[in-house]
DNA sequence: TGTAAAGTCTATAGATTTAGTAGACTATTC
DNA sequence: GAATAGTCTACTAAATCTATAGACTTTACA
């Protein structure tokens, strides 16, 4: 399960991608909009932005934008930048890399293989992901109704 | 990530499956050569047993060994027994449905729609990961090094 | 130039989950 | 009846998750 953080943060950046070209949009907008608890979200943008998906401006008429393509943003970026590895096990993921304590022998591990490419085709399905993406499912689901 | 429950419940699995028709194997067995906190060890055991996977004898000559066939027992029930869930929300879950608060309509979320297919792929590769498929990819392995 | 708007930073806190430990109890074999 | 081996109940330390509170900084604009 991805935490609750990481599902805001995804709704918070959908919500902006629609509204790309309006300018600055307010945190509270956003709070509201998407139901999200407003100073839970502050810190989410804040990590947003320190990632550099989105940038802010302050003051009167300030507010969040992507400052990232729709087409850019993905799920497993956002996803690793929350909850961290993506993948079930330490000893198959690039990035946060660790080796199993019990472990034999990792090159021969038939547990480690099965698991390697449920990461591998997790990933590939959450890279294609975008935001952009994500919108078109969406007006193609509304069409299909 | 699954959790080291989880993981541990795998490597005990495997291990058995390993010495199949071997007679009941003690838990102390299992712990040492799999390097698993021995009390740790006693309730997941406990509760494979209560989940059909294995059997258990007491007294002098007693353990533990598979109900199951090899090729019966697989990744994806171990993982739900331990961790719950394998999605990454609730709303694609079959057995722990929950609707996300946040969500205004379910049918047409393209979130939603995305993490489903993610789901669907994952635990259609880790249903095909049984016991035995772990121990003839682990042949597989050894025999390609 | 000052005031309201809006983001930023630091600290804290309750709830839940994870990973384990301790110890008494029960059943079985020989 | 003693040794072996699983069972059951309770507890705990640490980490993570989901927030909340409040002071601070920057900017626009009258």
């Amino acid at each position: 399960m991805i935490s609750k953080k990481t599902k805001y943060a995804i709704n918070a950046l959908v919500f902006l991608a629609k509204r790309t070209g309006e300018g600055p949009i307010v945190i509270s907008e956003i709070a509201e909009k998407e139901h999200i608890p407003r100073k839970f979200l502050e810190s989410i943008l804040l990590n947003l932005k320190k990632a550099g998906l989105l940038a802010s401006k302050k003051g009167k008429g300030g507010g969040y934008y992507l400052l990232q393509n729709p087409d850019e943003i993905n799920l497993a970026d956002v996803m690793r930048l929350f909850d961290g590895p993506i993948a079930f096990l330490p000893c198959v993921t690039y990035k946060y890399y660790e080796r199993c304590e019990e472990c034999k022998d990792e090159e021969t591990c038939g547990i480690r293989d099965v698991f390697f490419e449920v990461k591998r085709k997790t990933v590939e399905l959450l890279k294609q992901a975008s935001l952009s993406e994500i919108i078109k499912r969406e007006s193609s689901l509304i069409a299909h109704l």
